[in-house]
DNA sequence: TTGCGTGCAAAGGTTTTGCATGGCA
DNA sequence: TGCCATGCAAAACCTTTGCACGCAA
């Protein structure tokens, strides 16, 4: 991607203008395809591949069933490196989790470990307090 | 699977004999080629479903290319509860991950944040020690 | 005997790839 | 003008489903 393209531009304002939000390839599809400027599907990959590459993009993986999620990186506001996300898997939130003790632990990992843990890549899952709350520990239904 | 056939009891036989280790349908399916009783690949699938929503069996899911992998819980010797794992963006391997202060951390966060862990659906990723060291390159080497 | 489990193949879905064309520098 | 990016379609992949047959109870 060497090139400046309006696909290119396009696909990154799109991102950016979903920042906090997750989108997968059909949201974004459907979006221009809205805007009437259809971008095809293998073009969107090629650049949120590339985006993803550059840490520009998350894409987080949650089943082999359905399509992966992406989500902009707000870089600039805040700092990605002590940002790590939580997915509820009973509402299907995806919650930023800033915490000091997120950053020791991994710490930790890498010191005692030699993990380095990618914190744009790692996704924990469990239970909100509010579905934790409203569900005990059972099993929970997919709330996506 | 209210009958209890041959092919059910090989296929949780070999997830017990893999217990601790990570396998995929191809692992499974190229076992039983290699014992010379082939089992069907939507058998597979069948049973290994089955077994993950019994709890019997975890299902990993780190990409979308690549097949899911599944491990078996020995819920009897190992507390799975305090096992979590970590995957190399590196070479890709997945790896266990059993350490006291990943219980103290997760105590933590569900005490302060009220975010419950899932520990079978969490993957932490990252880079290993080895790939760590030796980085610098994006590309991806065999490591397994 | 009943009906579930099996296995094959086809279908279903997402993602990648090949190739000719169009657009950026 | 020289390449890169695009877009279409086909390929590649993993997973699920349909259906006839075999086997467990």
């Amino acid at each position: 991607m060497a090139y400046k393209t309006k696909q290119g531009s396009d696909i990154l304002d799109y991102m950016i203008s979903t920042a906090g939000k997750h989108v997968n390839i059909n949201d974004i599809s459907e979006h221009f395809r809205k805007c009437g400027k259809s971008v095809g599907t293998a073009t969107i990959y090629r650049h949120l591949d590339k985006l993803v590459r550059d840490g520009v993009v998350a894409k987080y993986v949650t089943d082999n069933t359905g399509s992966a999620c992406y989500e902009y990186l707000d870089v600039g506001s805040c700092r990605k490196a002590d940002c790590y996300h939580f997915k509820c898997v009973g509402c299907g939130k995806l919650i930023h989790l800033e915490c000091h003790e997120v950053n020791n632990f991994m710490t930790h990992l890498e010191q005692s470990h030699g993990f380095k843990i990618d914190p744009v890549r790692t996704v924990f899952y469990g239970s909100c307090a509010d579905c934790a709350e409203a569900d005990g520990d059972t099993e929970q239904k997919e709330g996506n």
